[in-house]
DNA sequence: TAGCCTTTGAAGGTG
DNA sequence: CACCTTCAAAGGCTA
């Protein structure tokens, strides 16, 4: 995996992965991004008829059954005895913290603003959520005026999406702003955030009192000055490490140790961090009772707070272990999930597509037309966010959350005869599917393709491919770069490779598979190979565009499993409503009722590694 | 209502 | 070392 050396973009992993398309260069978003994501979702639309009935190899091996849960009795004792003084310590505290402190930030006294990296089930969308909260001010006519227009932050979108974004609307950045060693900076609000902090009873701007301010919310002046990047606003600033350690004391970036910290000390947040980096699990059991913490304990406050001294110990050790499970301390997002946390409401914004497996497809061909500078920066960013995780839990391993969700119920059999007959299955319900489907909508929206009549409101054109559909898919080598650049692309930053297939010349396509790797022929899916959705399936994004593959099966075994291929979402492209159809289209559609003269249907085969 | 889908990347386990 | 598996986010969909 990509590991940068701090800044050096050449490590960013294999090449092959870090292909720069730039068809949505920084400069040409505003105005071919519109299109590209359109262009993505009618992609993803079509591939959503996704028939597949997953032939995943989820292993039978139940992960649970490998988590270390046999723990020492002297360690239960201990652990049972902390958890009953945390308990008894949260009854006494009383619901001090019960009450909002800050009536006028509400959305700040949601309880998730604890660790981000801290699962609770419903309340956790994590503390960036709470964060991006503020992000959406930035978008409101007002603030129109944000230096750089390519800037991927709300302001950008501020013509497209509400003044009112969505929640989910996430800077991946959030928790490492979060970390800024001014975050705590009392009485220094940004000046171009001081209007949105009104009273909610008067509705006059005042200041926030330092209290008031969540732990999360950037109030690093320099922070607001950086939006101009694109990412800027999510870099650290200049010399300035993100995750520095102020030299007067620790502060922790991860709300949940510092509200541990600071609550238990009842002093201040500023803390070695040796000091608080509790034992990975008992942080969560401490369950500071503060509103702004979630904390299993708090979310089990009608059992805990019915806990008594008295309690027999056997029933404590039940009521720890099931409570053992439930802390759960998140692995740290990568790279993609950065920038997915970022670019999703940008995305659904742009298409109002809610549906987050087409989103993530439109993400995952996003994130290989970013440049290589641009990847960097979230491989820095998810650097970062990995040390500084490593440092709040050093204990921690991601094997501790294997298990934690629910296996996939796709029983993967190794028998591989089931295996072809299921595929052939599949592709028979989806040509059956497919007809149904198409019958239905055809009779009921004559002009309305049943894609378009499933669309949400924001209509997703398609456009068809200019040029060179079939052309050899990229590969490792770089072979996309020859691709013409088209004219966003020539707006693209300099650094920015010249537009790819990807998204520009081949549009109608989804998947994604490099040419060099493409067996031309049913592979039998042998081995399942979760690696594929990072090796094969990262080149997958920036190649073979030619036809809208639909993977029949997935989950892990992408790389072998068969794709069911439309050549064209023809379904999408009805003249009346899009442009005629170009003879590249025509050809397609013939060439492929010629080869399905039933079904729009082709097969391919996804690559084997 | 839990799990699936879908993406990429990281990490850990296995052979 | 290569390969495989799981999980991280997220929201509609499905059984």
């Amino acid at each position: 995996m990509p590991q940068l050396n701090g800044g050096g973009g050449d490590d960013l992993g294999a090449n092959d992965e870090m292909i720069s398309f730039k068809d949505e260069g920084e400069q040409e978003e505003k105005i071919s991004e519109n299109v590209s994501a359109e262009r993505d979702l009618d992609d993803v639309k079509s591939s959503l008829v996704n028939e597949s009935e997953n032939n995943s190899s989820s292993s039978d091996s139940e992960q649970a059954e490998r988590r270390p849960q046999t723990r020492p009795d002297s360690e239960s004792y201990e652990k049972t005895r902390d958890y009953f003084s945390e308990a008894l310590r949260r009854q006494q505290d009383g619901g001090f913290f019960k009450s909002p402190h800050y009536p006028g930030y509400p959305f700040l006294m949601i309880p998730d603003l604890t660790n981000p990296y801290l699962s609770n089930g419903s309340l956790s969308p994590s503390a960036r959520t709470y964060l991006q909260m503020k992000w959406p001010l930035l978008d409101v006519p007002g603030s129109a005026g944000l230096k750089d227009s390519r800037s991927p932050t709300p302001g950008h979108l501020s013509n497209k999406v509400p003044v009112v974004q969505h929640a989910h609307h996430v800077h991946p950045l959030t928790p490492l702003i979060t970390y800024s060693n001014e975050h705590f900076t009392p009485g220094t609000p940004p000046s171009h955030l001081s209007p949105e902090i009104l009273d909610p009873k008067t509705g006059i701007p005042r200041t926030p009192h330092p209290s008031e301010l969540s732990p999360y919310y950037p109030l690093s002046p320099g922070a607001v000055g950086s939006i101009a990047h694109p990412l800027g606003w999510l870099m650290p600033q200049q010399g300035q490490p993100m995750y520095s350690i102020p030299p007067g004391g620790f502060r922790h970036p991860y709300p949940a140790l510092a509200m541990n910290a600071s609550m238990s000390s009842l002093v201040s947040s500023r803390f070695s961090p040796h000091m608080v980096t509790p034992p990975p699990h008992s942080l969560h059991q401490t369950g500071i009772p503060h509103p702004a913490i979630v904390s299993p304990a708090i979310k089990q406050e009608p059992s805990t707070d019915n806990l008594s001294p008295s309690m027999h110990f056997t029933d404590a050790i039940l009521l720890m272990k099931e409570e053992d499970k439930k802390p759960h301390i998140k692995k740290p997002l990568n790279a993609f999930m950065l920038y997915m946390k970022e670019m999703r409401a940008k995305v659904v914004a742009e298409c109002t597509l809610k549906e987050s497996a087409a989103i993530n497809q439109i993400l995952g061909r996003r994130w290989h037309s970013l440049s290589r500078e641009e990847q960097a920066k979230y491989y820095e960013l998810a650097r970062k966010e990995r040390q500084l995780h490593s440092q709040l839990y050093p204990g921690w391993s991601a094997r501790d959350n294997y298990g934690k969700r629910k296996k996939r119920k796709r029983e993967n059999k190794p028998d591989s005869k089931p295996e072809g007959k299921r595929f052939f299955l599949q592709i028979a319900r989806f040509i059956l599917s497919q007809q149904q489907i198409h019958n239905s909508a055809s009779s009921l929206f004559p002009l309305l393709s049943p894609d378009f009549s499933i669309r949400s409101k924001k209509q997703c054109v398609q456009y068809l491919p200019s040029e060179k559909m079939c052309d050899s898919p990229a590969s490792s080598h770089g072979s996309m770069l020859d691709s013409p650049a088209t004219p966003s692309a020539a707006l693209a930053s300099p650094a920015a490779p010249a537009a790819t297939h990807s998204e520009q010349a081949q549009p109608l396509s989804l998947t994604t598979k490099p040419e060099g790797r493409m067996h031309h022929h049913f592979s039998i899916p042998g081995k399942a190979s979760g690696s594929s959705s990072s090796s094969s399936s990262s080149s997958s994004s920036s190649s073979s565009q030619h036809a809208l593959s639909i993977p029949i099966g997935t989950s892990g075994s992408q790389s072998t499993t068969p794709i069911l291929t439309r050549p064209i979402p023809f379904t999408s492209l009805h003249p009346s409503m899009l442009s005629p159809p170009s003879p590249f289209h025509q050809a397609a559609l013939h060439s492929h009722h010629a080869l399905f003269q039933s079904q729009p249907l082709s097969l391919v085969t996804k690559p084997t590694e």
